[in-house]
DNA sequence: GTCTATACAACGATAGAC
DNA sequence: GTCTATCGTTGTATAGAC
């Protein structure tokens, strides 16, 4: 394995920075595998071998550059701070209005992409959404049962993100977002709410 | 352009059915680009340069198979009988019954695939998808504000797909298919139920 | 028409010189 | 640390045999 995180070079050496914002116009752009490292390279101004040299390869500069983004973590940090009886539309709201940001919405529209290829990016992608997004929301929302619930809420999320902006699907594609929150509350609300019953 | 559908050759050419064979198990198992001509050809017993020759390219033969693979409505026609009080958890397991089998969640992940490629592959999935799904759904719930209820189920819906068998995020990923059932119900009743309250 | 054979540019990755 | 040279593999294109 190679260093991958020098304490300050003496010579020059923004390369690793270049390279990690060059990647993630890249990604944005043409998603993982349509991405190429010489291209990044070049938009970096530096050679593609220090693609290699600085991240291991094409998939590590990809967990680069998702260390980099950590947008999920914002969702759940702004919404924290409210009590729990507005948590659902408080979460609906913070979330679209995160994603509604065109730049937002395509690289997280890129990672789902990534993920479905079945190539290496699908790895990283699963693990940066399991540690880093459904994670925090079971402990967030803890209590019994709280595996189930969280599970029903992630799958809640992910669908709105999906069928809203990855697969653009309508009428909720083009619904205001007034709209959306007002849909997905109820649903949301019994997802986070009590333990799941069993009903079959 | 070239021929891609001769009418019946005298000769011999199967080649077409065995390269769409190949390629169904190929994307299906690594993906679009993770799947290579030569190994689907390899598979197929025929030569990579009929893939150009037949479907024009890669992404030809992901279209064509694509259209091979049937995408029923199955879920909807199944669960039409019941009646409205047992729909959230009749649709679910009768959607979980269908797609824990493997070939069928494949099929479906493919299509969310395919409604990356960016090529005209993506309008064809964005159009099944919308009418024939979408639009069933909200045929067969009516009533007030369906469109806004119409979307919150397949979002529900579409997001337990992702969660469970695309990102196969944990711990909805491994749960018992009962588990699922009784975890979603209440979010999928809440969509279905009332019409969406004003929440802001 | 159907297919084989071959060639080509671009890709990710690596070894080793400086 | 950085870069050059190069390897094996990819998708695609074409020439020509049956």
């Amino acid at each position: 394995m190679v260093n991958s995180r020098p304490g300050r070079p003496p010579g020059s050496s923004d390369t690793r920075d270049r390279l990690i914002e060059a990647g993630r116009a890249h990604f944005l752009a043409h998603g993982y595998d349509g991405a190429t490292l010489r291209g990044i390279a070049a938009k970096a101004g530096v050679d593609p071998a220090m693609v290699n040299y600085w991240f291991g390869g094409k998939e590590g500069l990809l967990r680069a550059v998702l260390e980099m983004i950590a947008t999920p973590g914002q969702i759940l940090e702004a919404v924290l701070a409210r009590e729990p009886e507005d948590l659902a539309p408080a979460l609906l709201a913070t979330a679209l209005g995160l994603w509604d940001r065109p730049e937002v919405a395509s690289t997280f529209r890129r990672m789902v992409l990534a993920a479905s290829t079945g190539g290496e990016a699908e790895k990283v992608v699963r693990e940066y959404l399991g540690h880093q997004l459904v994670g925090r929301i079971e402990q967030m929302i803890g209590g019994r049962d709280a595996a189930q619930r969280t599970s029903a809420v992630a799958a809640l999320m992910a669908g709105l993100f999906m069928t809203r902006y990855v697969l653009r699907i309508e009428p909720i594609a083009s619904m205001e977002r007034r709209e959306v929150v007002a849909a997905m509350s109820p649903p949301l609300r019994a997802a986070l709410g009590q333990a799941a019953r069993r009903t079959m």
